[in-house]
RNA sequence: GCGCCUGUAGCUCAGUUGGAUAGAGCAACAGCCUUCUAAGCUGUGGGCCGCACGUUCGAUUCGUGCCAGGCGCGCCA
């Protein structure tokens, strides 16, 4: 509803201001919400920015348009939603919401329900979100945490607004690593069959290397060494990568985190289609050969150097299996692929950007976003990792120590770009200073509301609202009004983060509004009954964010 | 050396793509429960927006140059 009004305003604006300039064009027109509600609901700075143009001083123009939008307000059959619009200090022209206007805020709300705030902005565009994609070398660590609750997030965000997201692991089962992965595990297995052999320090020293040796054993019912010695290194490694890959998935399941689609290497950039994406780009003179590589012309969109595909001794770098990968995304017909990295990978960004121009896609098409880390705390002290040794936190521990609610939104709490510190002893507290708590307890404070209405025999009513005229009430319905666009806000930012910002907000104003407001009171009935109404409707909001971000919406606490 | 990111209250960070008196949480201090959940509410103090120029009606925001910190710069993945 306000975000259609604002639409609405900014073609009036336009419109009833065109015969002030003459044939000369109307400057864009922006109509902002002010920081301080002092200064209205809308504002737009159109004066200001004409004051060059019509060479008069700002506040005289302001006045004059103001007449002319009011007209304008009046034709387009909309000046019963503004209750009054001002004249500011330098120039400012803003617009105040009537009560009416507000109230249909809250008609919308109670009739959508959890379908509030949901659009057709993305107009069913298909766009596809990769996000975790690590190697199945071992269990998630808190980066691939951050990285599921931010990616689940969008996705859940993007898919409300009216996008076909697709959330996506490309699981990396070839190369050195794998290799590794598997003579870690053939190692382990000969140990456990009394051979005890060097262990190399490249190999992974985890203790479920073991479990997976034992596994294997168990499975195969191998009992010698001769038994063990006679499977294939191929199958060991493909036994080691579906072992880790289904831990992986029962990790990410616990922490309410699916993929729609798992993109294997091996099968979306194997031989055949490396082989032929290869030649497709060297008809079109994108790869030279020089010392006996194959070089990739990234340097034409703007890479710093050219990069090597085929390295000299005949093998692939891992740039080529990563452009193969990406033609098949665009083969897929998504019109934006989104990628979450870690930032150590943010060097990389130029060269799979360039190969995606390369393979005639717009720039835009590949957005990399950089998750970056977060570093543990408790209490207080920093808790150290060493990726090396086979130390360091991994989500099933951050899961089990602060639970699933308070660690995913932990990690929503900053921008994705920045970092973050988690202190593991506050997002397990269950005290005021844990903000995860704050929101999840306005929306159990709602039930309890609406229980103790029932008891009394109270409903809530659901239009001719007329007795919501406190401050706490309509700043609150104001709020809710602006979460449709706080959504919208959140694809162009391409982060959650002003969704988590937002519902801390809102259930700052609910908190307001319960303190000053008695909702259940059957010796006003009438009265009862509309705030009623604003509980449930701030109730639907928070339910809905929370819904979002993949956090529970607990009724009672 | 080159490239990217960051610098805002004691701490952790926002600042709606250039707007109005720069905000929030935590920490500190002072108050509010015989009434719907005190996991809540109210109030107070706290700022050279790293520094300097420039662009303009207007700069925390854009540009340039410094200063400080972080990261990346392999025929690794």
């Amino acid at each position: 509803m306000l975000i259609h009004l604002r639409a609405q305003l900014i073609e009036v604006i336009a419109k009833s201001l065109k015969g002030f300039f003459d044939g000369l064009t109307v400057p864009s027109v922006e109509v902002d919400v002010p920081d301080d509600k002092s200064h209205g609901d809308f504002s737009t700075n159109i004066a200001m920015k004409s004051t060059k143009l019509l060479k008069r001083p700002p506040l005289e123009t302001a006045a004059a348009f103001r007449e002319a939008i009011l007209q304008g307000l009046k034709d387009a059959g909309i000046h019963d939603k503004i209750e009054k619009v001002e004249v500011f200090k330098p120039g400012f022209i803003n617009f105040y919401l009537s009560t009416s206007a507000v109230y249909e805020i809250l008609e919308q709300t109670l009739r959508e329900k959890d379908q509030y705030g949901k659009s057709d902005f993305g107009n069913d565009r298909k766009i596809n979100i990769e996000f975790v994609s690590a190697n199945p070398t071992g269990p998630l660590s808190v980066a691939h945490a951050r990285q599921a609750a931010v990616g689940d997030a969008l996705a859940n965000i993007f898919n409300f607004i009216g996008f076909q997201a697709v959330k996506e692991y490309y699981v990396n089962d070839e190369g050195n690593q794998i290799n590794i992965l598997g003579q870690s595990v053939y190692l382990r297995a000969l140990e456990r069959l009394g051979q005890k052999e060097d262990f190399p320090a490249d190999c992974y020293q985890g203790q479920y290397i073991y479990e997976m040796a034992d596994t294997l054993l168990a499975g195969k019912k191998i009992k010698t060494v001769q038994q063990l010695k006679a499977l294939s290194s191929e199958m060991i490694r493909q036994f080691a990568v579906d072992y880790l890959l289904s831990v992986i998935k029962e990790e990410l399941k616990d922490f309410g985190v699916s993929f729609d689609v798992w993109s294997h290497q091996s099968k979306v950039a194997g031989e055949e289609q490396i082989t032929e994406t290869l030649s497709d780009l060297q008809k079109r003179g994108y790869i030279y050969e020089q010392d006996g590589a194959l070089w990739f012309k990234t340097t034409q969109y703007g890479d710093d150097k050219d990069r090597v595909v085929r390295k000299s001794d005949g093998s692939y770098t891992y740039f080529m299996p990563d452009i193969v990968y990406h033609k098949d995304k665009f083969r897929r017909g998504f019109e934006k692929v989104f990628n979450l990295w870690g930032p150590d990978h943010h060097g990389y960004i130029p060269r799979l950007t360039a190969a995606v121009q390369a393979l005639g896609q717009p720039k835009e098409a590949l957005r990399v976003l950089i998750v970056q880390l977060a570093t543990l705390f408790r209490d207080g002290q920093e808790v150290q990792m060493s990726t090396r040794r086979g130390q360091y936190i991994t989500l099933r521990e951050v899961i089990e120590e602060v639970g699933v609610d308070a660690a995913r939104f932990f990690f929503l709490m900053r921008l994705v770009d920045a970092h973050l510190d988690f202190d593991l002893a506050l997002a397990k507290k269950e005290t005021p200073e844990n903000p995860v708590y704050y929101i999840q307890y306005g929306h159990a404070r709602t039930y309890s509301i609406e229980e103790k209405a029932k008891i009394a025999g109270l409903n809530p009513q659901l239009k001719n609202f007329k007795n919501l005229q406190g401050e706490e009430e309509l700043d609150l319905l104001k709020k809710i009004g602006r979460f449709p666009t706080i959504l919208l806000f959140c694809w162009r930012q391409a982060d959650v983060f002003a969704l988590v910002n937002y519902l801390q907000e809102l259930a700052g104003m609910f908190h307001r509004f319960y303190d000053r407001k008695r909702v259940v009171d059957p010796d006003h009935p009438d009265i009862s009954a509309e705030r009623l109404a604003l509980v449930e409707a701030s109730r639907i909001v928070m339910a809905n964010g929370l819904r979002l971000l993949g956090v529970s919406t607990p009724q009672k606490m």
